[in-house]
RNA sequence: GGUCCGUUCGUCUAGGGGUUAGGACACCGCUCUUUCAAGGCGGCAGCACGGGUUCGAAUCCCGUACGGACUACCA
């Protein structure tokens, strides 16, 4: 058997980190068996379209670096079935059930069914919809229905699901499901504007697209079974499902946008690495070994398993989050990190080069957790320091420092060549000599070049701004001191 | 309310009859040190509960509790 699997999101928004698991998941999959992934935007509900979603979906998937292989109109891209496109295919579907008998269509306005849920609520019964007494082919009878079905009275298309009998399944994660009929509702598959419900339309494109592993969240279990009785109705064979655990907010619930991010393309913009996310993201529900947390792409491809998967629910950990784009931000090459950090550089004003950049990112990589906070926390490395850490300043600028620091000046300024090896001997030498430690000396050299109680060593920071940009930051320091 | 699903440190997880229950994040301590990090070392902390089955249960079975999803002419 081929193996094909669909990423099937609907485009209502911006693509949601669990849809990007989800799309992960079903990637991974694919390509350790080597199998194809096909992408199928499910837009048959046409109140909640939202305009560009589809695009920013597809290019969301591209940033992380997951690809589809198949495209309706050419044969190998990325670019994805539309359900809209599709519609005549689901009609055709739906009048096959009809003609079965496995379908019947219904005549109920929205107030009607209303009606009935209220007084099933009201009697604590199971609300489903009431096929012996609303208004439908069935309960009419062929005589009656027959001036209802010529009338423009609208419509919708009902499965009719068996009134008993019990209805087994496998799910690669969580086992055997056993779901009785009697607990089944009759599905709307056809709604009155014509367009299908997300029960039908995937169904059929999954059938005939040939999909063999259905991977999708678990908001979709309870409604497995309703598929399961339209495969059976069609006559179809029914692909693997496999139900990925939710993820879910720091309250244990579906997590929602309420309580913090949930559409990748704001993480994106906080300036989390796409790797970082996807590895991030890739262990909410999985692992495939117990003592490592750093994977590449290709290394969670080749050890993907989804009988491996979770059954429960997994807490979206920011914190984790952070730490792992700490890792993937020291892991990066200086001059990649050069490259994607410059537009912001040059936004802020900083006309520096790439090559200086790039320094700079070596300088403070283990200091960050985004790129862009080299900006900040390093500062300094583009302009003078404009105020100074007062607290830092309070604790190591002492009365004897200036006259401490001046005979270490002087040198400093003859010293050749500029480098933090050449600093670190000539400062060694010279505190030796006063008979006091380096921070005595350091401290308020760091105070003077960067204003900050923190960063890098100072030599390594002096050699980068040189010689020149140093001694200016310092007399500039000593002369405001004197006045 | 009904149906289904789930439950290993605070969080992500490994382990699936015999383990001192392992790793990671976070937190704390020590170390390194010119600062802050990073690194190294160490610590805190967990099998939801109750019954079975078994020589032996975190692991298998049954209940209970708790949590969640679903319950639309949304996906």
């Amino acid at each position: 058997m081929s193996i094909r699997v669909r990423f099937a999101p609907s485009p209502t928004g911006f693509l949601h980190v669990g849809g990007l698991r989800t799309a992960l998941y079903n990637y991974l999959f694919a390509r350790r068996l080597g199998g194809v992934a096909v992408l199928r935007i499910e837009d048959t509900d046409r109140s909640r379209f939202v305009e560009g979603a589809s695009e920013n979906i597809i290019a969301t998937l591209r940033w992380a670096g997951i690809e589809f292989d198949e495209s309706p109109t050419n044969g190998g891209a990325f670019g994805p079935y539309t359900q809209s496109e599709r519609l005549d295919l689901y009609r055709k579907h739906a009048e096959i059930l009809r003609e079965k008998g496995e379908a019947y269509f219904a005549f109920d306005t929205a107030a009607e069914l209303e009606t009935m849920r209220q007084r099933q609520k009201e009697a604590k019964q199971a609300i489903r919809y009431d096929r012996l007494h609303m208004r439908n082919e069935l309960s009419l009878g062929a005589e009656a229905s027959r001036e209802l079905l010529a009338s423009d009275i609208p419509r919708v298309l009902r499965l009719k699901v068996p009134d008993s009998g019990e209805l087994r399944f496998q799910d690669s994660v969580r086992g055997e499901i056993v779901v009785q009929c009697s607990e089944i509702d009759d599905q709307v598959l056809l709604k009155s504007d014509g367009f299908p419900t997300y029960h039908l339309a995937n169904v059929v494109d999954d059938h005939l697209m040939q999909i063999s592993h259905v991977i999708r969240g678990e908001e979709w279990l309870p409604s497995t079974s309703k598929h399961v009785l339209l495969y059976r109705a069609f006559g179809w064979e029914m692909p693997v499902v496999a139900h990925l655990p939710l993820l879910l907010n720091p309250d244990k619930s579906k997590l929602s946008k309420r309580q913090g991010d949930v559409a990748v393309e704001d993480y994106r913009a906080k300036g989390y690495l796409p790797a970082a996310l996807v590895n991030f993201v890739a262990l909410l529900g999985w692992n495939p070994t117990a003592d490592r947390e750093i994977y590449s792409l290709q290394e969670l491809i080749d050890s993907f398993d989804i009988c491996k998967v979770n059954k429960g629910g997994a807490v979206f950990d920011l914190q984790k989050l952070n730490w792992m784009n700490t890792e993937y931000v020291k892991q990066l090459d200086p001059a990649d990190a050069a490259s994607l950090l410059l537009p912001a550089a040059r936004e802020a004003g900083y006309e520096v080069s790439s090559e200086y950049l790039a320094q700079v990112f070596v300088l403070l990589r283990e200091r960050i957790t985004f790129l862009h906070d080299l900006l900040s926390v390093g500062d300094y490395m583009f302009h003078a320091p404009q105020e100074f850490e007062e607290k830092f300043r309070s604790k190591h600028w002492k009365d004897g420092s200036a006259a401490l620091l001046r005979p270490w000046l002087a040198r400093v300024r003859e010293s050749s060549p500029f480098d933090a090896a050449g600093l670190h001997e000539l400062t060694a030498a010279y505190v030796e000599e006063q008979g006091v430690g380096f921070g005595k000396l350091m401290n308020p050299v760091r105070l003077m070049i960067t204003g900050k109680g923190a960063g890098a060593g100072m030599f390594d920071t002096m050699a980068l701004l040189g010689r020149d940009e140093s001694l200016r930051r310092m007399d500039h320091f000593l002369d405001g001191l004197a006045q």
